[in-house]
RNA sequence: GUCCUCGUAGCUCAGUUGGAUAGAGCGACGGUUUCCUAAACCGUAGGUCGCAGGUUCGAGUCCUGCCGGGGACGCCA
């Protein structure tokens, strides 16, 4: 149960009361006041703007309405004491037992406390990598992977309707090259001397097994054909085999999708076409000339008639075009179909996890989302800024051209998945992101993945010695969760707890944002208490956790203990990372 | 030129969708170990939240305009 949410219904409870005894007017925002955690914990345990809201409202000053208010509140037996502060805050302090309480929830919830209804069980469809079949995924898509994954995770854990989802975009020129690099590879393993590969092609080793794949299968009914014969073919084989290194790089990071859509059988399913006669029985299609880009005008730039939707009526600057001069669609009319299609199947609410390049483009897809489904559908855009490898300090050297770029895999295999997914989610999405592999590794408070995974090492150590302590006593989660919690009085305990307790709304706040990170800097806070406490028994023996004279407040303290080592695997849980045991080597 | 995005301590970054005296880590300085994992902890110093206006009870947060970094800008995906 989400302690604040739990007050917010009081107070709303008592607002309405107050309301009627003092006549104060309808339709008055009781859904906008906040209960939260006071930023200065020295204010109490849960605060309220309410008074300050409602003053101008109702018609009078906040204080007016926090003195009858604190006083209603301060009735409750969960409330120990209301007071009015500041510009008209009213602070709550809560007896121990409300939070006492909470941990026993976490004890008999598991890893599943922190999970909310607050989604509804409205449907979302996530949409990330999408990477090009044109080679294996990169260091770069890391990013990208594991923040969509996470936030995926997350929206579930908040009780949304989540299906991941990755656009194999298969049928531009791009994969054509794929086709022709494939071929020549091709050659190559039968026997053929192709030189250096010519210009306008994939240069990438990858394709080696690829071309390998087909000569062994095909044998040599490919070569001396005219393009036209095998284009098809080889464009169809080197995808799939694409789409297989993907899905199994991703895999090694625990990734997996729901659904694949192809943009090839999007087009040839007619999806385009159907998408297009939407918007244009909306009237939002008509044939002009655009104005050449201001700035930086191409060099073999003529004015043309073309096709256009009026995405400019939905808040983007220009209307954009949907087909090419050669009368096929653009990347943008086949985008417009696959949003569609993602809203037809079910879900309102879309979500595209984007390199921060794809920044220009997010109005005009957003304009369509909102063009396309009536108004129906939402459409939010996630841009990932890059990703900068470092080794000890010193950049890592990439280029794509040259091809020494590092793969996915090659950071996998260094670092392990878990300390890749940690760390992508050690900065908001849109901040660049520096990736060492020798800290990622370190063991020290430099290391966040380190950090909080050794809080959870720790919790486990120290319950391991409470049982070798009380030989005979019940440690399991079950039996914790029934203990006498009286004991817990210290400040910094009580602390914890609350930290503990805000989990639930981390979840809550944390998915309404769209934000995973947060879930990254929030157990790092939890160690840092855990920590903090653990240190505390050094210079007070009597904080220790294990008192072996003491067994009613040792297993108060393994509660809180095991309660802690449960709320870092359900957060690590969110962020698809495992929590270690030990770490001892 | 237009649009997007970021700008917070010496460095790297958070900041509870507008709340009270802006917080962490690193680095610096000073402490803590016969004891549950010192792979950690505690304390001190460090700020014109890029600049200037505006909105209101209240702005790091929202609006406008500048400055600076990054990105995008018709038939690439």
């Amino acid at each position: 149960m989400n302690v604040f949410n739990q007050f917010r219904e009081k107070i709303q409870a008592a607002l309405e009361d107050l309301a009627r005894r003092q006549g104060w007017p309808d339709g008055l925002p009781f859904d906008r006041v906040t209960v939260e955690p006071p930023r200065d914990l020295s204010h109490g345990d849960i605060s309220t703007n309410a008074a300050m809201l409602l003053a101008k409202p109702v018609g009078t000053n906040p204080r007016a309405i926090a003195a009858p208010l604190a006083e209603a509140l301060a009735r409750l037996p969960e409330v120990e004491s209301a007071e009015v502060a500041g510009p008209g805050f009213i602070n709550l302090r809560l007896a121990a037992s409300v939070w006492l309480a909470e941990v026993a929830a976490i004890l008999s919830e598991g890893t599943a406390y922190g999970s909310s209804t607050t989604g509804e069980g409205r449907r979302v469809n996530v949409e990330y990598v999408s990477a090009n079949p044109t080679g294996p995924l990169h260091a770069a898509h890391a990013r990208g992977a594991v923040f969509g994954d996470a936030l995926a995770a997350l929206l579930k854990k908040a009780g949304f309707t989540v299906t991941r989802e990755y656009y194999i975009n298969d049928a531009g020129a791009q994969v054509e090259t794929l086709a022709r690099s494939t071929h020549l590879r091709y050659r190559e393993a039968l026997g053929e001397d192709i030189g250096a590969i010519p210009e306008g092609h994939y240069p990438g080793e990858y394709l080696k097994d690829v071309g390998q794949a087909i000569a062994e299968s095909d044998g040599d009914r490919w070569v001396g054909k005219p393009e036209s014969e095998w284009l098809e073919v080889f464009r169809a084989r080197a995808v799939e085999l694409m789409m297989t290194e993907v899905k199994r790089d991703l895999l090694a990071m625990g990734i997996q999708f729901d659904t694949f859509s192809s943009e090839r059988a999007l087009v040839e399913a007619g999806a385009v076409q159907r998408a297009f006669d939407t918007l244009d029985g909306r009237g939002l299609v008509y044939t002009g000339v655009l104005e050449p880009p201001k700035g930086k005008t191409p060099d073999d730039w003529e004015p043309r008639p073309q096709l256009l939707f009026k995405a400019s009526e939905f808040g983007d600057d220009v209307d954009r075009p949907l087909k090419k001069s050669d009368g096929s669609w653009t990347y943008f009319a086949n985008d417009i179909a696959y949003h569609l299609d993602k809203f037809l199947r079910g879900s309102p609410e879309l979500i595209d996890v984007l390199g921060a390049d794809h920044g220009g483009y997010v109005k005009r897809m957003k304009a369509a989302v909102t063009a396309i489904s009536g108004g129906e559908g939402s459409l939010d855009v996630k841009l990932c800024q890059l990703v900068h490898l470092f080794d000890g300090g010193k950049p890592v050297r990439m280029s794509k051209r040259a091809g020494t770029f590092v793969t996915l895999r090659d950071v996998i295999d260094s670092v392990g998945s878990d300390s890749v997914r940690f760390i992508m989610l050690t900065r908001r999405n849109d901040q660049t992101l520096e990736f060492d592999y020798q800290k990622v590794q370190e063991q020290s408070r430099d290391n966040p993945v380190f950090y909080v995974q050794y809080a959870h090492a720790r919790a486990t150590s120290v319950i391991r010695h409470a049982g070798e302590a009380l030989p005979g006593h019940d440690l399991s989660d079950a039996a914790l969760a029934k203990v006498s919690l009286g004991s817990l009085t210290d400040p910094d305990e009580l602390g914890l707890i609350r930290l503990l307790a805000g989990w639930p709304r981390l979840v809550e706040s944390a998915a309404d944002a769209h934000e995973p990170h947060r879930v990254a800097f929030y157990l790092g806070e939890v160690a840092a208490a855990f920590h903090s406490l653990w240190n505390k028994g050094k210079d007070e023996a009597h904080l220790r956790f294990i008192l072996p004279d003491d067994t009613a407040t040792t297993l108060a303290r393994m509660a809180l203990v095991r309660a802690t080592a449960t709320v870092i695997a359900s957060g690590l849980g969110v962020m698809g990372v495992q929590p270690v045991e030990e770490l001892r080597e």
